[in-house]
RNA sequence: CGGGAUGUAGCGCAGCCUGGUUAGCGCACCUGACUGGGGGUCAGGGGGUCGCCGGUUCGAAUCCGGCCAUCCCGACCA
């Protein structure tokens, strides 16, 4: 075959981003081995390397909890279904999606279990009987486990049937310091996404179709994709008292009364990995940030025929010097073409590589190449755990600056509807605009232009009419089509 | 859950309409040689219950029915 029908024939095993993004997007979960479908429906197996980056995000998040001074625990998977039944609005929310086991060692059970589709009944239950005084309070508990939600369509880490998350559920004695807790978590979601995941994201208020069944409010941090459609990144649940009063959550307060607790409860998924690969990926493949990326550097070793003895051992001691500084290296020595193995790694998304061979050695050089730019330079040997560590950071911030580029570039703000209409067919993005407070403008928004209102910023009414009837606006809402 | 499409080797596909020996092609894989700074060349080789179950037929990848899975578009959700 001619080279270059050889190259296409390599291309088209990733659809172009621009002919079908959903399919691009399938075709670089499943090239750089993030994920594969496993025989049950709308359970996907997360490999390794996709196991690793959810591994980097996992610990990015726990080191904020607990900075915060939550502490991890763990409850279990199945639920009696009476307690998910405490909470009416909860179980309405969630009864679609609810998968039960009926039967267990050969019998029939007495009462059904519910696999847990969140853990709010089942802590909730617990809390009850842990807190008594005032003194117990706060409790500051999060989980990370899998949960299950009977889905019908199902997409590779954006919405599958079972998927790994965390859950943070917290007790106080107050209102203002469950929503002070509230708005914490959604703070700290907001900066690990964009400082660890370089994903920038528009945190707000859910509006009231959208919220938490059984909360009182949730916010939640959106980001936007490379097809123009909001990620739900992360959502953060103000449960005022309603579960405290369904599970008979109390405590006797300073003053001798006894109260039911304030609650909170939040949580992110396995669904960031596939915002991570839908903001930042290309063409090429994945793009990950030096902060989420298994491998922050791959070695190529370069050479003839000898290179294993000539080139090889230059290689290790590169490999070597980046590792005792605390980089994330491999190094390639599989018996593979160099322009193989760079394609390979631009697949995967490794932010630098770092090529080695006889005239680099003579010079007492490497070349490197970075995945975000693809520009190549040549540095000393002298000093390239500085130089390297130097350049992760400017990767980092430049995929951060560029998705929020590309954010602010698809954000407009409109005034009438035509206009929103017409953003929303023509180059999809956020569309802020004022919006009244009625479910039913939000419900035919949705159905004339297919968008959803995914959060709003800023309490507090901005002037002005909604941008579909002409009651006074009560809030401006970020509008956007969802994943 | 409705509408549409697809399922043949690890990946991408042809064959099916019009049924007929051992089911093909490219890439990948294995062996060897030459190679090596952007997906190499040559030679030889391995790999398939044609998604599953049933039916029609002398005979089914091919025709019919059911089921399952995946993808896309809609209704519901981290």
């Amino acid at each position: 075959m001619p080279k270059q029908e050889k190259a296409d024939a390599f291309v088209t095993e990733i659809t172009p981003r621009s002919e079908d993004f959903s399919r691009w997007y399938l075709d670089i979960v499943r090239r750089a081995e993030l994920a594969d479908y496993s025989p049950v429906k709308g359970c996907m197996v997360i490999r390794p390397y996709g196991y690793a980056v959810w591994e980097l995000i996992q610990q990015a998040f726990d080191a904020e909890f607990k900075k915060t001074g939550h502490v991890n625990a763990y409850f279990p998977l199945f639920i009696p279904e009476s307690l998910l039944h405490k909470e009416a609005e909860h179980v309405e929310g969630f009864a679609p999606q609810v998968a039960y086991v009926t039967h267990a060692g050969g019998e029939e059970l007495e009462e059904k279990l519910v696999v847990r589709p969140t853990s709010e009944a089942i802590i909730g239950t617990m809390y009850a009987k842990w807190i008594q005084s005032w003194r117990d309070l706060p409790i500051l508990i999060n989980q990370w486990a899998n949960v299950v939600r009977w889905e019908k369509v199902t997409r590779p880490f954006l919405r599958t049937t079972e998927f790994l998350w965390q859950e943070g559920h917290t007790a106080h004695e107050t209102h203002e310091e469950a929503e002070r807790e509230t708005l914490m978590i959604l703070d700290l979601y907001a900066k690990v996404a964009e400082t660890v995941m370089a994903m920038p994201v528009v945190k707000g208020m859910k509006s009231e179709s959208e919220k938490f069944a059984g909360a009182l409010r949730t916010y939640s941090i959106e980001a936007l994709m490379g097809d123009g459609r909001a990620l739900q990144a992360g959502t953060s649940h103000n449960l005022g008292q309603n579960f405290a009063k369904a599970f008979d959550i109390t405590f006797q307060a300073r003053d001798k009364s006894v109260q039911h607790v304030w609650g909170t409860s939040w949580g992110v998924s396995t669904r960031l990995v596939g915002g991570v690969v839908m903001t930042h990926g290309d063409d090429s493949g994945l793009i990950l940030p030096p902060r989420v990326a298994p491998y922050q550097v791959v070695i190529v070793p370069i050479g003839r025929d000898n290179w294993r003895e000539t080139v090889l051992p230059k290689a290790q001691e590169i490999q070597q010097q980046l590792r005792s500084a605390g980089i994330r290296v491999t190094l390639d020595e599989r018996d593979e073409r160099p322009g193989w193995k760079f394609s390979e790694w631009e697949l995967r998304g490794v932010p630098l590589r770092v090529e080695i061979g006889p005239k680099d050695i003579e010079k007492s050089a490497v070349l490197v190449a970075r995945r975000d730019t693809r520009e190549k330079q040549s540095l000393a040997m002298d000093g390239l755990a500085t130089r390297i560590q130097q350049l992760l950071d400017d990767v980092q911030r430049t995929l951060f600056d560029r998705a929020r580029t590309f954010r602010d570039e698809h954000t407009q703000r409109v005034s009438t509807y035509e206009e929103f209409k017409q953003v929303m067919e023509g180059r999809p993005g956020f569309v802020i605009a004022p919006w009244c407070g009625s479910t039913d403008c939000e419900a035919q928004i949705k159905n004339e232009t297919q968008a959803t209102i995914r959060n709003m910023p800023r309490s507090g009414a901005p002037g002005g009419t909604c941008i579909r009837c002409d009651q006074g606006a009560i809030a401006e809402a970020w509008f956007a089509k969802s994943y």
